[in-house]
RNA sequence: GCGCCUGUGGCCCAAUGGAUAGGGCACCAGCCUCCGGAGCUGGGUGUGUGGGUUCGAUUCCCACCAGGCGCACCA
């Protein structure tokens, strides 16, 4: 039977709450936690709390009159196989006690379909672009563009996997400023190669790639027009094979280049003049951002002539609601954090929706071996590259490392940590329970028929434990959507597997009687669906043994 | 100067405004005739400083201190 418990307790609140007063408005105030410590019940609410200064009465007083209307609801729809009690608890939380027989039912559910039983669908097909990475293709992917590929195809796949359409998108910059500096580094260097004394700008790009580069563009000269594109073009398809190799792989490649040739530009920068949101200063064009919660205007196109990085960014915005996404997620590196307002401005301006785009700032990733940073210039043209550390680590590792904080903070990747292969290492302690679960299953299958099933032989505390832990593995996922951040998956997981290993630790699973054996398997089985289906969203091998 | 991120036990970090602030490392002491010991169990005077909002603040707001990053008619 399908039945989101957690979300049939939200409705008979929200229910509960307009009983008692119908001016609430309870749709924005409802939430629904895990508690703490699990003697206090399976879900909690604060509502009562949260509603004591409108109502202008105690929690206390509150919980007494919404209790009773909530037990009479449960009564009334038959939910009271499932929930055994409501109590009113500590500081004025409600808190509601689930039977084991709703465990029981949630786990045979698990066993009979397997991973679509922990499907749940938040997006109901809405499409979805997420942009990320995005980087000029002027040099290697650095480890902060590692962090955000890893962020942003695993939050891709939390959300495919919840219900949206997501389209994963790469914006390319293969033409202006950036792409010139480029051919003109590739040509210096090919003289340089030649023979002739150069000086070589600080401001050029420094690295060694250039050179090889530059003797490519000689070897085939008369062929190569540009060698800025033939340049870029070549460093394109080594960012495409690190993200390959990285497990990340995109949707749909936006060449800014192509942007501008169907007009798209202009057309964009056109709508904001008629709309009068545009105007001329100095001989450059600018854009009212101010008039959106901008803190000064911006300039669109230059007193030379040229677009700013803003005016095709606008009008890529605009077609990506042309496009016919209803949400867009974009994932920025902290140096770009004071452009989301302009961004935003245009949006606005534009006449979308604010809360339909979304842009995370996935703060900086520093990494360092044994303890002790390995310093970065990108300037000199010497960082640590998303290459090197899959070299060095592994995929596996990589991804869920740039995952192991909130994408809003800092990260520090410690390659000596990652290498490890102890319970230091959180990758090796998730595939660890999956392989000796794996293990077990090798010698024995489960019986997955349901009559011969009896889920109800697991009686011990550590049992529970591991059913509850799998059951919450579906609000994971929608905490990830909600906040936007896949990182909610790497704590569970390392949570799920360290509950496993008590289970393992102190109940064997082969060897008892039969009707126990068999529930075990079948238990431990789910627990491997769960944390296979988590590494699988992660984008890390799950080990058959290791 | 302005903006963003971060200050939690010896060290590294958790806690979508909630209940007794949790883990790991290191250190000490235990657990394999038995499904994989890459595991498990036990051992803890800690939220940078000062205010504020709240029934309740590690979390939100203000000021300060400390560290990191960024501030173009670059992209």
């Amino acid at each position: 039977m399908e039945l989101d418990l957690q979300a049939t307790i939200k409705e008979l609140i929200q229910g509960a709450l307009k009983e008692l007063d119908n001016d609430l408005e309870p749709k924005d105030l409802v939430y629904l936690d895990f508690p703490t410590d699990n003697r206090f019940g399976e879900l909690s609410t604060n509502i009562a709390m949260r509603l004591a200064r409108t109502l202008k009465k105690s929690p206390a007083q509150i919980a007494g009159r919404l209790i009773p209307i909530l037990e009479e609801k449960i009564k009334s729809q038959k939910l009271d196989i499932y929930i055994k009690d409501i109590k009113l608890e500590g500081a004025g939380f409600i808190n509601f006690y689930f039977t084991d027989r709703f465990f029981y039912d949630r786990l045979s559910d698990l066993i009979v379909k397997g991973r679509d039983a922990l499907r749940i669908n938040l997006g109901h097909a809405a499409p979805v672009i997420i942009e990320f990475v995005s980087a000029n293709p002027t040099g290697a992917l650095s480890v902060a563009h590692a962090r955000q590929a890893a962020v942003g195809d695993i939050l891709a796949n939390v959300m495919a996997f919840t219900g949206f359409k997501v389209n994963r998108e790469y914006y390319l910059n293969d033409e202006g400023n950036q792409i010139n500096i480029l051919g003109e580094s590739v040509v210096l260097r090919m003289k340089e190669l030649a023979g002739e004394r150069i000086e070589f700008p600080e401001n050029y790009y420094q690295g060694d790639y250039i050179y090889d580069i530059a003797r490519e563009v000689a070897g085939r000269r008369p062929q190569v027009v540009s060698p800025g594109d033939f340049a870029a073009g070549h460093i394109l398809g080594i960012i495409k094979k690190e993200l390959e190799d990285f497990g990340v792989k995109f949707d749909s490649w936006y060449s800014q280049k192509s942007l501008r040739e169907s007009g798209k530009i202009d057309e964009a920068l056109a709508f904001l003049k008629d709309k009068g949101f545009l105007y001329e200063e100095d001989g450059a064009l600018w854009f009212k951002s101010t008039q959106f919660g901008d803190d000064k205007d911006r300039v669109v196109i230059k007193s030379d002539g040229s677009y700013t990085y803003l005016a095709p960014d606008i009008a890529y915005h605009r077609d990506k609601y042309k496009r016919g996404f209803k949400k867009i997620i974009n994932l920025w590196g902290p140096d770009h954090h004071g452009y989301i307002n302009r961004l935003k401005a245009a949006v606005l301006a534009l006449g979308y929706d604010a809360g339909s785009i979304s842009i995370i700032i996935v703060q900086l990733a520093t990494i360092s071996r044994g303890g002790q940073p390995v310093l970065m210039s990108t300037r000199r043209g010497q960082y640590i590259t998303l290459r090197e550390v899959l070299d060095e680590v592994g995929k596996d590792a990589a991804r869920f490392f740039f995952l192991m904080r909130r994408t809003s903070s800092h990260l520090d990747f410690d390659l000596e940590v990652a290498k490890k292969q102890s319970s230091e290492n959180p990758v090796y302690y998730c595939q660890y329970a999956y392989a000796r679960i794996a293990s077990i299953l090798r010698s024995s299958s489960p019986v997955l028929k349901p009559g011969e099933l009896d889920v109800r032989a697991l009686q011990e505390k550590e049992e529970l434990v591991l059913i509850k832990k799998i059951w919450q593995f579906n609000s994971i996922l929608n905490i990830c959507v909600i906040t936007e951040d896949p990182y909610w998956l790497t704590v569970y997981l390392q949570e799920l597997a360290e509950t496993f290993h008590k289970f393992y630790d102190l109940h064997r699973v082969l060897g008892q009687d039969s009707r126990l054996t068999s529930a075990r398997l079948a238990l431990i089985q789910a627990v491997q669906t769960v944390l296979g289906t988590g590494l699988e969203l992660l984008g890390v091998s799950r080990p058959e043994s290791m």
